[in-house]
DNA sequence: CTACACATTGGACCATGGACCATGGTCAAG
DNA sequence: CTTGACCATGGTCCATGGTCCAATGTGTAG
């Protein structure tokens, strides 16, 4: 089996050598083999393995959430229900957000067209409806 | 003019004595006037400025952002285009990030839709996925 | 042999928006 | 006078996902 140095993977794969030292210090790979003079030694499941990383984070997954999915693909009591199971709570978070931003961008739509755009900000409607003339604009989010 | 304490100021719009602290060092607020026992002391406008941060926060604005609007609101020089293209360039923003969302959430629910939730995680089609089978033809197994 | 590229470590730093802390001064009530 | 609530400062810490750094060791090409 054909060894890299972490400069070669991190080529390989698209991610700095920097970022694969993290993931070994989180946790996200195992820590690697050593060589003689200290340098990590990595062969392609650790090419896969940070593949699988950088897709999931690409799918909306946190680092966190990513590593539980890596013990859950490894783990022979696990079941395409617990997989099911995170990437379906993943997408209730992400209609959430989705929900939350739309919202936002109505009350901005609703603002802008408020405002007629010409002339000294004195009675610009935007700022009037910030400074709160109907201060119950209420329940933030976050 | 009623003085007002960090404390009364805070309970009275609704923030922690620390954001506003916070928002002072930030320069989103001005120095507080100083009693003589050197305690800060302000002002109902003050509680207008800090409701008008809160609102903008409520609307996705970042405190940076914020601190642009409030120059804007008392520069006789400003114009409500000025604000009212803030305002747009951050629906623009939002918009973005509601289209990567909803890209992300569509290639999830495409995967959940592969998985039928039985048996173990061996053949989970969103591992499968997320494993790449797209990146590499060697799909080596032992 | 001499460069130069690459590897190692631990730690500091980036933005965001505050929360929390210790230590010490101030103020009002009882 | 004492107690408890409030205020001051400057500092650290949180999550997130890394990046950058210095000092030092190693591998390789010419």
């Amino acid at each position: 089996m054909e060894t890299l140095t972490i400069g070669k993977l991190a080529k390989r794969v698209g991610v700095s050598t920097d970022t694969i030292r993290f993931y070994e210090r989180c946790g996200l790979i195992e820590t690697a083999a050593r060589s003689e003079s200290n340098y990590r030694l990595y062969s392609e499941d650790d090419a896969l393995r940070l593949r699988f990383i950088r897709r999931a984070k690409s799918l909306g997954f946190t680092l966190a959430e990513i590593g539980e999915l890596l013990v859950l693909s490894s783990d022979p009591a696990a079941t395409k229900a617990d997989i099911k199971a995170r990437a379906t709570k993943k997408i209730d978070k992400i209609r959430h957000r989705i929900r939350d931003l739309t919202r936002i961008q109505a009350g901005l739509e609703q603002l802008v067209a408020q405002c007629d755009g010409h002339g000294s900000v004195d009675d610009c409607p935007i700022l009037e409806a910030l400074s709160g003339e109907h201060a119950q604009h209420n329940r933030s989010n976050h």
